[in-house]
DNA sequence: CAAGTTATTCTCATAATGAGATTCTCTTAG
DNA sequence: CTAAGAGAATCTCATTATGAGAATAACTTG
């Protein structure tokens, strides 16, 4: 069968259906670690296994509309919450029961309330990043993808304003990118380059009610600032392997 | 109806079918400037427009392999073709006749062969990315979207050696930039730049056969390094309107 | 051969970065 | 209550990166 004659016959109602679901990797800083959400597989297949929440799409729901809706659905958030598309996974035989196409959401989020698993899951949980279990399917693989992004775009966004309150300090901010990273940076040259990077953060004229737990000054209060991108970016530190 | 019971007697079979095409926004650079290849659609809906090339996934088909199918198909054109995946589409009433997910893919080429129209088009040809015309479906967001894709993978990867030879002068280089971003670059810092970013370019000990058309000295000719990341980056021009 | 073009290399001022140190305000242990 | 330690906010200084302009020399074409 040639191309001309495949597109002539080519109706797509007579393909074996294809589903469209939505998963999600929600990020949230926690106890002081990077966590995702996750939720236990209530049904077969790979029932009792952790997977990312998520599910298929609704008639006439926008695929965004859908990532929040299932996001909702394992925690009751919806406010504060910025969502972004990740990627798309499509490979034949990812879902044994049939061809499913999965949009992958990342949703990054301050801390949040504990989760309660939905009707379909098992159970529900914040997991530490840097200590996952086996995912079902391929969400190894997409909660790695969303993963890099997430710290990637710290690096030229104000994105780790979203892990933190409406006001921060700027060593809370400090502590998002250690955590997202997993680097310790220098405190100083942090506090110099956030300050010297337009519309990051904006001073509120406030400062925290107390000095740290452990000692310190009352540290200065900021908002998010209107800057949509970081100029100059605040680079992670060289990463040798990963340029090669 | 509450969720629990909205899932208990779910299936995927039973909702209106979804359709997942892949759509492709192939860029290269021809008689300097940007071009993006376009299809004249032969079948309603929106016959006689542009659109992207693009078709349905097939069974068993991965989606990076149903992307390159629908570009080959377009171009006959498979070796040298850097490919990745772009974004992807899927509110309900982009395509009139059913529900249709689109998984775009963002594929780059060195100056490539004129395409010849696929079965179901009335015409193929590569657009100038500065004068395009209407386009059908969402594919005006669809290619406003790679475009940028494009532009911002420029500063920090080496994506431009995609855009030329397996061999090429920094001068040419310098043009892929100046021509996919819109600018005009200073030569001389262009050129200290491609070559201390460690693994960006590679020397040949060659040179070009004779001067430039206009004069000039026969240039050094390079080509790809191993670099998978530029570091430090090329970065744009400030552009004070994108940051905000 | 003269004039114009372009590749390549330099210079120099300014901006950004990394490392370390200082100052001063808090909290907590004793 | 006080001494010790922690942390916020600044500052210094050497190094690196950037932007603008210029110099040099090898080619082209008229």
């Amino acid at each position: 069968m040639d191309e001309s004659e495949f597109l002539a016959g080519y109706d797509p109602r007579d393909f074996p259906p294809v589903a469209v679901t939505v998963d999600v990797v929600a990020l949230t800083i926690r106890e002081n670690a990077l966590r995702v959400l996750l939720v236990e597989r209530g049904e077969p297949p790979q029932a009792g296994r952790w997977a990312l929440p998520g599910g298929f799409i609704r008639p006439g729901e926008d695929l965004p509309e859908a990532a929040a809706r299932e996001l909702a659905e394992e925690t009751g958030l919806t406010p504060r919450v910025h969502i972004e598309q990740l990627a798309s996974y499509g490979a034949p035989g990812r879902d044994p029961r049939m061809r499913v196409v999965s949009i992958s959401y990342l949703a990054f989020a301050p801390d949040l309330p504990d989760p309660r698993p939905g009707s379909d899951a098992a159970d529900a949980a914040w997991h530490r990043a840097d200590r996952l279990p086996a995912l079902a399917f391929d969400h190894g693989r997409i909660l790695a993808d969303g993963l890099e992004r997430a710290r990637a775009k710290l690096e030229y966004t104000p994105l780790a304003t979203a892990f933190v309150g409406e006001t921060f300090t700027i060593s809370e901010l400090r502590g998002v990118y250690e955590t997202v990273w997993g680097v310790v940076l220098h405190a100083g040259n942090f506090h110099r380059k956030v300050l010297s990077v337009p519309g990051f953060v904006e001073g509120t004229g406030e400062t925290t009610e107390s000095g740290g737990a452990r000692g310190g000054p009352r540290a200065k209060l900021y908002r998010a600032g209107d800057a949509r991108l970081l100029h100059p970016a605040l680079l992670r530190p060289a990463r040798e392997e990963e340029i090669r």
